[in-house]
DNA sequence: AAGCGTCTCAACCGCGAGCGC
DNA sequence: TGCGCTCGCGGTTGAGACGCT
């Protein structure tokens, strides 16, 4: 954009909080033209101003958006400012190259997934610093654990799926950890998401007569679930019951094995008609006592691989040739990858978003 | 095609538990 | 005992999609 157009800037690309909209982050799902019109109307901008900002709109819009304002507006595109456009600001309309609070986009994907398939998780509050994640370490572990994990499963809920969360909601109320713990794959805020969209209304059409016994067990697995209140998923785990639906996922695993897993471990185990699933969730795991973090300032190093469009194997689990990252500086880190699994993982969707 | 309202769900926020010092 | 840090949980928010008029 030429000229003076840094009030352009802040009344299109920022909201009341000094937020950069979440359309700005490229990769992202573009927007429809009536989304662009939606946000056109909700900054303000009168129809007789729309001229001086329809190509800003365009940048922040998406492909979609720029198809839209091109055919309608007639206007040509330009993306070159996109990157400038995408950083956050302070108060007084300043760029911050601080932490970004839009929504992750594919490489940042990339990036938290192939450090943590590399060193795995040690601490989620000096991860973001060593991956080189402009993130929060509480945005990286959402992230992480509500999508990015290899053992997540994604998708509608099976007619079972809904059953399970109405028999578990019925019993547990909003401990949303713990109905998802009887959902391999599937986690808390996933289910949580769901029940408001889908089952809320419909729990209350429940029958009355279907006692608690019957929907998950005898009135023993009842009490030592309610009573737990602690948020630890062992109790609900030991107490399961084959007369819960949709339980087949921890079929056939030892009772000493069940006892020490936690949700995370919960979710990883396979159900004997998905198909199977490492249970990674361990693997990932690092012993913060034998971290020793690198404080070498590989910030120019980190700042040059990102810009290559994909790892190799290679690249990634070869430490001599992984400069990209901060890495915790532990022999079993280093020489031993925590992953042993990690050559013939076909299941980790690494290369593909 | 445009306008509008509703729905979905990823992301954010605040709080509390657990732990080490 | 108190403090600070990390992590996990549940509630809330709001961008984008969708459907109706």
């Amino acid at each position: 954009m030429e000229g003076d157009h840094r009030g352009l800037d802040n009344a299109l690309f920022f909201d009341n909080k000094n937020r950069v909209f979440r359309s700005l982050k490229p990769g992202l799902r573009a927007l429809d033209g009536s989304t662009v019109r939606l946000r056109w109307r909700a900054v303000g901008v009168m129809d007789s101003e729309r001229p001086r900002y329809r190509r800003g709109f365009a940048w922040c819009g998406g492909v979609a958006a720029r198809k839209w304002l091109c055919r309608s507006l007639q206007v040509e595109i330009s993306g070159q400012y996109l990157e400038m456009m995408m950083m956050p600001k302070t108060s007084d309309g300043e760029k911050m190259p601080g932490r970004s609070r839009a929504s992750w986009s594919p490489e940042e994907d990339q990036k938290l997934k192939a450090y943590i398939k590399r060193y795995g998780i040690w601490n989620w509050n000096r991860m973001p610093e060593a991956s080189g994640l402009t993130r929060s370490g509480k945005s990286c572990r959402l992230r992480w654990m509500n999508y990015l994990r290899p053992e997540i499963k994604r998708g509608n809920f099976s007619q079972e799926d809904q059953e399970t969360i109405l028999k578990w909601h019925e019993l547990l109320g909003n401990r949303w950890s713990a109905i998802a713990a009887k959902l391999p794959g599937r986690t808390d805020n996933e289910i949580k998401n769901y029940w408001h969209a889908h089952l809320k209304k419909l729990s209350k059409n429940i029958s009355s007569s279907t006692t608690l016994s019957e929907l998950v067990g005898t009135s023993e697995e009842v009490e030592a679930n309610k009573n737990d209140s602690s948020g630890n998923q062992d109790l609900l785990l030991i107490s399961d019951s084959p007369k819960v639906p949709n339980m087949d996922g921890i079929k056939g695993i030892p009772t000493s094995l069940q006892i020490h897993m936690s949700t995370n471990d919960i979710v990883s185990s396979s159900s004997s008609t998905d198909p199977p699933v490492e249970d990674v969730s361990n693997q990932y795991m690092i012993d913060q006592d034998e971290i020793n973090f690198s404080s070498s300032n590989s910030s120019e190093i980190i700042r040059g691989i990102w810009e290559l469009p994909y790892f190799s194997f290679q690249d990634i689990f070869m430490p001599e040739r992984d400069p990209g990252f901060m890495a915790p500086t532990t022999a079993s880190c280093q020489q031993e990858p925590m992953y042993s699994d990690v050559c013939n993982d076909a299941g980790y969707d690494f290369w593909v978003d």
